[in-house]
DNA sequence: CCAAATTAATCAATCGCTTGATTAATTTTG
DNA sequence: CAAAATTAATCAAGCGATTGATTAATTTGG
């Protein structure tokens, strides 16, 4: 069957994600992503090519996915610009929350100060989602629902800058917030919907500030 | 001169923040770093003992000079919440846009799920930023100069996140906002101010809005 | 339908290399 | 000259990757 072959490479996948997470690319060591996957180390070669290999198949697999919900929300003609950014907001989280081993290894990958070949890839695709959210909020300005004086390109920072600070340090966050964030029953019931709320009520504030943002 | 010697300790400390900075601490080589400042290998194990004696020097060097920095401001008793609060905003975006290596160091390793010494450690002296920033918000509130139901600590995930997305993921922030925000000149030009502005906005939206944030 | 042939999957063992650390020898300094 | 600073040489350990052998699964041929 060849269900089965792929379910084996998507369970090395989650454990590698899991590892490279919680380690680091050269913290991880092919040892011990076999050793959490319960396979030999040889299948990592034989599936992938290489432990780069194996990275790269992680981002691959997380790439399809996300670009498709991000685009179904941008083309949906009949929301408005206010509605299709709580759209963007509500799934956006949602989805970053849900994959957060994904996201801190991502997010690693693109704090790298020296650019390569993979920090170029990710940077990339990562800008996609930077546009359709600039888009969203450009269209609103034009439509005069969102004020003039927002600086759209820094109000990217603080939508994508605040999810990171809350998933990507999930110890400091723990602290700050009061219980463990890692936990998907705190996730779920606490997290997401606060954080939805929040960001809306900033968004909202930024966006239809009465008193211009001189 | 013992002056020579601290001279040598701090020079090898800056190339290993640099290195460190780059490669993380895992990627960074013993050989790297001392390739990086110039001098043999067994200099390091000499003045620090260990590699990890070094990334902790880095650590204990730049944490002193901060905690003054932040305190002094917090005990300004002359300063009302929102003086307060712009002057914080200020010097510590100041801050962490001149140590920008230090800080994607630092944060690489607070974003590590897996707790250690070392984590621990950090993520306790994060939280005293955390407090100051929390207390300036609190007295606001309490004093009616910002909005009751203002979210606290999601307000820090936003400072903190917003400064973290721009300071420690160059590449990405550079294609954002169109110039290299590594450059010094840049950066004290262009995007200092900006971030400034952008920053001190954004938080009088969120704590001064007449319409409640229900 | 079943046995032979072929392919896919898995394994332990090991390769060459780099790592962090230490040593003993050498140079510099006061 | 003695102490401190610096060096080159060396070490065991761990790294990613590959190997050849073995087993399991699939396809083929009579």
């Amino acid at each position: 069957m060849e269900k089965e072959k792929t379910d084996k490479k998507d369970h090395i996948l989650d454990a590698a994600e899991k590892v490279f997470a919680e380690h680091g690319y050269d913290g991880a060591s092919t040892r011990m992503i076999s050793g959490e996957a319960g396979v030999n180390m040889a299948m990592l070669s034989y599936y992938f090519g290489s432990k780069e290999g194996v990275f790269l198949a992680i981002f691959e697999r997380r790439i399809a996915a996300f670009q498709a919900t991000l685009l179904s929300i941008n083309n949906d003609e009949s929301l408005g610009a206010w509605d299709k950014l709580m759209q963007f907001v509500d799934r956006y989280l949602d989805k970053v929350i849900n994959n957060n081993c994904f996201h801190i290894m991502l997010n690693r990958e693109i704090s790298k100060p020296k650019k390569t070949e993979l920090t170029d890839k990710i940077t990339s695709i990562v800008m996609k989602n930077v546009h359709v959210f600039h888009q969203i909020i450009e269209d609103g300005v034009k439509s005069g629902a969102f004020s003039k004086e927002a600086d759209k390109e820094l109000l990217v920072a603080t939508m994508f800058g605040t999810k990171n600070y809350i998933v990507n340090t999930p110890h400091l966050s723990s602290a700050i917030l009061g219980y463990d964030v890692m936990e998907a029953k705190n996730q779920d019931e606490k997290l997401k919907p606060r954080l939805k709320t929040y960001m809306k009520n900033l968004l909202r504030a930024y966006l239809m500030n009465e008193n211009d943002n001189k």
